[in-house]
DNA sequence: GTCGTCCTTGACTGGTCGTTCTAGAATAAC
DNA sequence: GTTATTCTAGAACGACCAGTCAAGGACGAC
């Protein structure tokens, strides 16, 4: 039973990945990997070198297993689609038993701390490079013809960012993916949003806005170029 | 020295609340807590229990001192703004030296597990009163007619609670504000959106949608009645 | 065969965890 | 001055933590 090597990297790291996702870095203890993953103690030693290069070798394999499908979501050639396939993907993995509710990813950069350490690196390089595919597909949906040129694309990638984040955060708690859907549903519709402005003078009594006036910081600086049309 | 109470409880539990909130509930230990607050350990466990009871408490003050006056944001007459507000209210925190950035809410609803337990309870109460606010303010601007009818306030108070999560989770690794304005100001955009269906045929050389049409489930279920107006 | 290498195993390390407890000092009520 | 109360200080608890190590078995090379 020894000499060679018992067990499949890959399949360790699943394992593991399953319990660093449910749990935490912090809450998951070696004790509860050796157990789950089955190996030693001294192997997981051995193979790994800690804790740290653990969770690390799981990053990757979740950047693999995970993220890279998730990305591959965006290679759809309707811009739009493409964008609504990646939130789909997100919500469609909440109801998939294979997998823990939420985002390692999302789970992580909460956990741990901000500061310049290995972990934190790795998962904001994750999200940077998330962020510069969901950047291109707009930037393209733009050249197409297919994505108003006056939104501004980097700031609708950060959004979308923010609603996957949105979205794992919700899903790990909410079993109902009615919830997630209508968010993924309303935040596809900020899409459609170069349009005339709407006049949306408030009714109350007092001091109301002028009806198609533009009272407020908001939703101007979402487009280029604010001063323009409005 | 002794005999009476040295120490005022809500300053032990906003010195608490600071290291849950930076740190998380696992990563945080009672000797974190005891350097932190200035009191003794027999303190500390005469006073609230466990750490568990002395997070209960924390949980409870961080509602009375960070989510209430957030929520108080939302009383704004005018309900665009009152949203508005509530999202800026969320961004100026990650500035405020005073705070660690991100939200401990979203940060224990990540980290611990979503079993029935009085932590998690707590937590899924607090985001429910914070929804039911948002929805309140949805449907007094729909009475009034400053939102469009058409739009669903349920998926609206959805989203934007799922904006306000995505923000904490940016926050807290991201320390430019721009990022989270962006992400704010795209979210708002969302309110707007009962305009004519723009028209966004894809430009895309095999198989584009008819321009006008909606191919797709997204964005017509953000709107209440989908058959109506497009 | 024998050797060396690599892996497995499980006991073991020092330290830290959350929690409890004892002893004592300072106060308030009487 | 009691006496009761309520805090402080810190030692101590068993359990568990991340990490190490020595012993031994199974294989490949020769």
């Amino acid at each position: 039973m020894a000499g060679v090597r018992q067990f499949d990297r890959d399949e360790v790291l699943d394992r593991a990945m399953a319990v660093f996702w449910r749990r935490g870095y912090e809450a998951t203890s070696i004790q509860d990997l050796v157990e789950a993953t089955g190996i030693n103690r001294g192997s997981l030693y051995g193979t790994f070198g800690d804790k740290k290069g653990l969770f690390l070798a799981v990053l990757d394999r979740y950047g693999e297993k995970v993220a890279k499908p998730l990305m591959a979501e965006l290679s759809d050639p309707d811009p739009r689609r493409a964008i609504e396939r990646m939130l789909d993907s997100i919500i469609r993995r909440t109801s998939d038993p294979r997998f823990p509710r939420g985002c390692l990813n999302t789970n992580t950069s909460l956990e741990c701390p901000n500061s310049g350490d290995e972990i934190s690196r790795k998962i904001a390089e994750g999200l940077g490079q998330q962020e510069s595919a969901i950047y291109g597909v707009l930037r393209k949906a733009q050249a197409e013809g297919s994505l108003a040129s006056t939104l501004d694309p980097r700031a609708l990638a950060r959004f979308f960012m923010g609603v996957a984040h949105g979205l794992n955060v919700v899903s790990k708690a909410v079993a109902d993916p009615e919830v997630l859907k209508d968010m993924a549903r309303v935040a596809m519709s900020v899409w459609d949003e170069a349009k005339e402005p709407r006049q949306r003078g408030s009714t109350r009594a007092a001091g109301a806005a002028k009806p198609g006036s533009r009272d407020n910081a908001h939703n101007q600086a979402a487009r280029r170029k604010p001063g323009q049309t409005e």
